[in-house]
DNA sequence: CAGTTATGATATACTTTGTCTCAAAATGGA
DNA sequence: TCCATTTTGAGACAAAGTATATCATAACTG
């Protein structure tokens, strides 16, 4: 951990700071330079002195963020009953995460992102990877999972996180953990039609999708 | 269906022709006014006769995709058998789809179509509107379907689209329609614990995410 | 305190955007 | 085919934004 000079810091922080706010207030895309440095109340140049654009202002700000999730999902505890750990996360950096999975500036971040939670998934869930028996291949059900995942953040946030972090945990479990595994470990047929449903597959779902 | 001035279709054709290239070619941020019409062969001034900006550009050249996709899920079909109306969509339209659900540029096209589909989910399907016993609200479980839609045809084409339409239907409707449906209308406890699992609920977990 | 480093202010070259004008070309209806 | 209408090409142009350079001043570290 190496000291930077207190100014470049306090810098770099108004910058970041600015950035954020300006997204918030009139969206990423309309944003300029001389904007930023107004708003951080800096010089124009002083931008360039730390930044090569735009874009990478707003990744190196992710950046934490980012490697903060890759934390929680680098064990398996997301998986289990601890996926609580990133919803009180992303409360807890709702601006943030809001930008993240947003902003148009943060594509490549957030397919990032999400390609590193799919692998990490796919690492951590041995059960997925042997499960070769469906139609399903574990690839597409890891990719499911993390994407799900950042997709039921974004609607949480989107709507002003209407329920508690614990709530959306659970939802998390049921809805994505839980019924992936299930579809993947017992696959179609026999799972859909002989164990699991009180109703053939084919009979639930024509059931389901007319009024 | 009025009659457009031939020059005009004509122009407006290669301005989209052109901007498909170019993102293709650099990315969409990357892309000037006059690389479009350098590449359309076209002058400059011309864009501006026929659009205000890139985006706007892209979002028309985008709407005809857009409405086409809403056809398939304005009726029911989408979420029965034949979810492979859209795979085989995708597959026709690649690449635009794929500049829907990747370009920078599309990011509020690309969730109002989100939007549009999970209003459809909602509207469509009865029996997710009514399940009220689980922790899940229909909304979210609307939500989840009609995004993980899009994430999956964006896995699918990202990776090149190694499986055939018609699989990728099949994957479709047990991952996320089948799985989606059991769980909300069979809830967890009963539904995991009691009639699905072999195994426990938390034993599957706990037995999943550990290697 | 002294040497080093960062910033402010300003200038500037370059790129991009967006509009305008007018002559030339293409169009579609008579 | 002719003609009035519309579109386009070519160029000029202002305005805005990008990106770099310089030098005096201010702030920092040891």
């Amino acid at each position: 951990m190496e000291k930077i000079d207190r100014r470049v810091r306090k810098t770099r922080q108004q910058l970041g700071d600015a950035l954020v706010a300006l997204i918030l207030d009139k969206g990423y895309d309309a944003i300029t330079i001389k904007d930023i440095t107004d708003c951080a109340d800096l010089a124009h140049a002083t931008f360039y002195r730390h930044y090569r654009d735009k874009d990478e202002l707003l990744t190196q700000k992710l950046e934490q963020v980012v490697q903060e999730i890759e934390v929680f999902t680098r064990e398996p505890s997301l998986q289990d009953a601890e996926g609580y750990l990133i919803f009180k996360h992303a409360q807890e950096n709702c601006v943030l995460y809001g930008i993240l999975l947003n902003s148009p500036g943060a594509t490549s971040v957030r397919k990032r992102i999400k390609e590193t939670l799919a692998a990490n998934v796919l690492r951590t869930c041995k059960p997925l990877r042997s499960a070769t028996r469906g139609i399903i291949p574990p690839q597409v059900a890891a990719h499911h999972i993390a994407g799900s995942m950042l997709l039921l953040i974004e609607w949480w946030l989107d709507h002003d996180m209407p329920y508690p972090p614990h709530r959306m945990a659970k939802i998390y479990k049921q809805l994505i953990t839980g019924a992936t595994l299930n579809v993947v470990l017992y696959p179609a047929p026999e799972f859909a039609t002989d164990l699991v449903n009180p109703l053939k597959t084919d009979h639930v779902e024509e059931a389901s999708f007319s009024e």
